[in-house]
DNA sequence: TATTGTTATACTCTATAACTATA
DNA sequence: TATAGTTATAGAGTATAACAATA
């Protein structure tokens, strides 16, 4: 009998459930973690699309922002600000120095520095990009409401927040 | 005049603002996608540490959950519901397998196919993971609360499904 | 001694093309 | 023809060690 139960159990091997095509996530969408990241994986590739005219990447966004809001700023900064190490923010600044958005300017007051800022192109581009990007924001608002976008950043800002 | 201006603005290079160590984000903050990463991030790095015994990532931890909800599930059913390509999907189960937490049966009614299914190490194992990512929920909850954690969820979720 | 920017390197994730054996 | 599992591969993102120049 457990042997006729096993063999049954046994022969209920997925191929149905793939027909019926609904599958038992389980306790899964009730995990923060779970729901965090299927969140921002959707908001990040809206991201993407959205500023797609300027092909800026969401960290590369977050780098042109900070230099725009603090002009002079040297790498480390930028890096301690964003939570990307040194050797990673290499090639990320060699690339948006290339396609003349930003600008290292020799620091006058250590000589091992660079004084980061956005060029006029830059400067330029970045503004484009925050109309997208408030174009993204709206379409991610449309989904949860006004006071939930204003409830979902608090939440998330004190989940990121200190221990 | 417009010169000394520039010289001005030029010889303020962030030095200063090191050491002040205030570095202004801007508007980033007030962006959904930068507060879902942040977020994300610091709870994916509690996750890691808290199932650290175990030593179980989050995706195996949700390809874990998946089998033992649904048994005899097939590799490319996992894939669909994770969000997880096929190719990648191979080296996962390859290393879930090694370390006998799941096993490839033969499906019977496709040559093809695999149907997954824990191994009692597996279940056991699976058990003490839950109760790790318990504590680690716990943890996250009281910084926002249980009312905040209900509300999150919500709103992740909507943020996640459909357009 | 410590820090800045850098190189080299490695490991994880993610993504695409193409193969085989079945369906 | 299409699909399941697989291989190979390539690209991001992220991590550490170590170096030269400077503080």
């Amino acid at each position: 009998m457990s042997n006729d139960a096993n063999a049954m159990r046994r022969r209920n091997d997925g191929a149905r459930r793939t027909q019926s095509g609904r599958i038992d996530a389980g306790p899964l969408t009730g995990y923060l973690g779970y729901a965090l990241r299927r969140a921002q994986l959707a908001a990040y590739a809206d991201f993407i699309s959205s500023l797609n005219e300027v092909a800026i990447s969401p960290g590369e966004f977050g780098v042109l922002t900070i230099i725009h809001q603090n002009p002079g700023l040297r790498p480390a900064d930028v890096c301690t600000a964003l939570g990307i190490l040194k050797p990673n923010f290499v090639a990320l600044l060699t690339s948006l120095e290339r396609r003349d958005l930003v600008e290292r300017r020799d620091s006058q007051s250590d000589r091992r520095a660079y004084a980061l800022h956005l060029t006029a192109s830059g400067r330029a581009l970045l503004q484009r990009a925050r109309t997208l990007q408030a174009e993204h924001e709206a379409r991610l608002e449309k989904k949860i409401g006004a006071r939930g976008r204003t409830e979902l950043l608090r939440l998330l800002n004190k989940l990121a927040d200190a221990s």
